[in-house]
DNA sequence: CGATTAACGGGACCCTGGTTCCGTTAACGC
DNA sequence: GCGTTAACGGAACCAGGGTCCCGTTAATCG
């Protein structure tokens, strides 16, 4: 009797050199291929499997399910996206934020991967909880330039910096999602700009 | 060779009477039960079929598919949400509207659904248009309140009344999708206060 | 460089969501 | 009422997404 390998380890962890991290940056390359071109509904991972060029036994022991899927996906892209640039007045760093944000929902693969996310977090808690630390990440990064405007006295001090920068993203996410008007760029405005004001009228003020 | 009925139709037109809307009144509402005991990934038409006393070849002939269900589900809340009560003051209106959503959103029934029909909507058209239709009738209801608002010179007179109505349910949405946090009564004021000062401040606008 | 074994790949298998067939029930028009 | 036939319901059937088995390849360690 050999000793038995640990059973419950996920594979890809105990040699995720060479070969493995290849597998890995192609199935990702291929999922997200797949989700651009064919949406999530029709997301299959034995299709994905071929595209990449990997036996679909691989996918499956790996992943298992498009949601964990879909979370990698997520984890992966959270970490190549852009930092804040400072620019020092409030209402353009939201500006930019809201750009950004809208940049990223309007491209098509990137816009596909947040819907299917959203899609899968709505069932799945794997895929909401990647969504969390993925807004958590990303709120984090861009507060502060809320906390410097409260220093500076651009909004009151007891200002909540992730309010207002969750409030510049929510009505791009919503009009995304409930209507289908396409998200141009005088809306990214708007939603920067009516962010900005409501946080100077102290709409996002924490002390009650 | 007697004379084919029109194999095009959608059957439950022709004979919409007695047994029919019974049918389609009991797979209603066995779908919603599921969808809030189960979720949308589990919704099983075959279930959905059980639970209603009713054959599954039923269900699939009348609607085919789980976002055709879904979409027809959300047709029929469309017809009995709560119409709006005039109050007076527009940031008022827009708490009542904003507690409204919460209210919708936080209920068991009526949150799954909402959850699977956005979940629906990423992926198969006629959701998204269902969703569409839906939203656009309940902005529409609550846009007087703003123009009303706009009269009295509590706004700028060329503010935009739906910015406005869909302003108050982004910030819920958003939270609803993308945190893990709880929605309560603090987060629908707030999201009410927001799009009141943004409005006032002259968010909205139009001309330019 | 060689041994060990994690991770991969092909293919057979299986199971369940969805379709088809056809007989039965009951709307609707007269 | 009565006839016509839309719509329903049960059961057999089908397909493709997901699992299992087992032989092959190549990371990692010494």
């Amino acid at each position: 009797m050999t000793t038995a390998p640990d059973a419950g380890a996920v594979p890809g962890t105990v040699r995720p050199g060479g070969r493995t991290a290849r597998v890995r940056e192609a199935v990702l390359r291929a999922a997200g291929d797949a989700l651009a071109e064919r949406g999530f509904a029709h997301l299959d991972l034995a299709e994905v499997a071929r595209r990449a060029g990997v036996g679909k036994t691989t996918v499956y022991r790996r992943w298992g399910t498009v949601t964990a899927l879909l979370a990698d996906l997520l984890d992966d892209m959270a970490e190549q996206s852009e930092p804040r640039v400072e620019v020092g007045s409030l209402l353009s760093e939201l500006e930019a934020n809201a750009t950004l944000v809208r940049r990223t929902l309007t491209d098509s693969r990137q816009g596909a991967l947040f819907k299917a996310v959203i899609a899968a977090a709505t069932s799945d808690a794997h895929a909401a909880q990647a969504l969390h630390r993925f807004y958590a990440a990303r709120v984090a990064e861009w507060a502060p330039c809320v906390r410097q405007a409260a220093e500076r006295g651009e909004v009151p001090a007891d200002t909540d910096p992730e309010q207002v920068v969750r409030a510049v993203s929510a009505p791009l996410y919503y009009q995304l999602l409930t209507t289908g008007t396409p998200l141009d760029q005088a809306a990214a405005e708007r939603a920067a700009r009516a962010a900005y004001e409501a946080a100077r009228a102290g709409a996002f003020r924490t002390g009650r």
